[in-house]
DNA sequence: AACTATTTATAAGA
DNA sequence: TTCTTATAAATAGTT
């Protein structure tokens, strides 16, 4: 945006850097400040020029070092294996961290109890519609997937049940055809009728099988197991 | 920039905070990117969505946590507040906060994930029934909240309203008694008109005051405050 | 997610 | 540095 384009590439010039930069951070530290103005946004930027000065914006004003540590607790992917190496330098960022994560953690405890509506006082009737909009969002997601699971569910259920009828019905077809051997060939069966009646099943039916045992019902929910798996997920809502 | 200019401060309708906030936001991290190229600086963005949302950008890329550094060697303002001596002991029971408060942040976060809806997979269809619940259960004690709330807000203004009537009341009597004097006693009346003439006052009524002007009505609400209230709060569901 | 009329940022020049 | 201005880029409102 200029007169001309430009390629984003160090420029070369020194003078021309040092003009461009100094524009640019100016335009740099107006964007971010209506950023974090317009949309609510918590907000921090640091440069440091190549000659080494440094520029910093924050919004709420003041307040790097907070949003440096809501950062590193977001982050948090800090932590120390047992006794390291422990010079002033590791003490300081541990120091540090432990801070951001206990800020981090009571912001997150904050939330989960409003969300649990467990503690609703201190909040005003916008912020209560704020919280019941987030809610209701919430539960039409949680709905669909629950649907969409369950029609899972179905069709997967279904699938293996029109499996099982096949199989039934070719064991059937097999069995219809073993009779139907038995009737033209009754001497043969007079000979396995007798074994069979020795391991003291029916002679009628060689072997006892209800064709129609196997086909598809609704499974039985089981809630038991499935209680015991959810408190092992450490689903605690 | 845009089909109109617009102001700059909070945006107060939620969907469009959102839109210009993710416009915005990809527009800033561009120029923070063009800016430590082309004027070969250091640069850390960290933002952060009133929706509690990290966005990032740093040059080098990955260097967030030595800019962070830096920032705090140049302010230099950073003194560490937990353990007073640095003894085995207190460094061990330092490591293990840290790792508990890792976890419990860890575990802290699933769980608003899940209220938020944000991730369902590795839900079963019965712990999405139980999230269900939670949030009907919730949302009922939200609203009742919320109703309560608006209905003492109305007992209050109803109450502040009949006393701004009761007050009008008597001011119009006392008027309607200054207009029967008037008329009974004409005559001083034309000297004390002659004097409200000089002071540039009606001389039909002495003192320019129209009764119902304090009438009672409904105050209209004010988002601006409120907004501003919840972003103290750091309400971000 | 696109589109586009405008506004805004800025490159080059003074 | 600062101002000016032609032009590139960003984006507000709209679909």
């Amino acid at each position: 945006m200029g007169r001309g384009k430009i390629e984003i590439k160090r420029i070369e010039d020194r003078t021309n850097r040092q003009v461009t930069f100094s524009k640019r951070r100016t335009g740099l530290l107006k964007k971010a400040h209506e950023l974090s103005i317009l949309c609510d946004a918590q907000l921090g930027l640091i440069v440091f020029s190549s000659s080494g000065k440094m520029y910093e914006y924050s919004n709420p004003p003041s307040s790097m070092s907070s949003i440096i540590e809501r950062y590193q607790g977001m982050s948090s992917s800090y932590i120390p294996e047992y006794p390291n190496v422990y010079n002033d330098e590791n003490l300081q960022r541990m120091c540090w961290d432990m801070r951001a994560l206990k800020l981090e953690n009571d912001r997150l405890e904050a939330n989960l109890k409003t969300l649990r509506a467990e503690d609703l006082s201190n909040l005003d009737s916008d912020q209560l519609q704020q919280v019941e909009e987030q809610l209701e969002c919430s539960l039409s997601r949680v709905r669909a997937e629950r649907k969409q699971l369950l029609k899972q569910q179905m069709e997967s259920q279904h699938k293996k049940g029109r499996q099982l009828v096949d199989e039934n019905n070719y064991i059937s077809s097999l069995i219809r055809a073993h009779e139907a051997r038995r009737e033209h060939y009754p001497a043969l069966f007079h000979q396995l009728g007798s074994f069979y009646e020795h391991g003291g099943e029916s002679s009628q039916i060689p072997i006892n099988f209800t064709p129609h045992q196997h086909e598809f019902r609704l499974q039985p929910t089981q809630p038991n197991l499935q209680e015991a798996c959810i408190q092992h997920l450490g689903l605690n809502l």
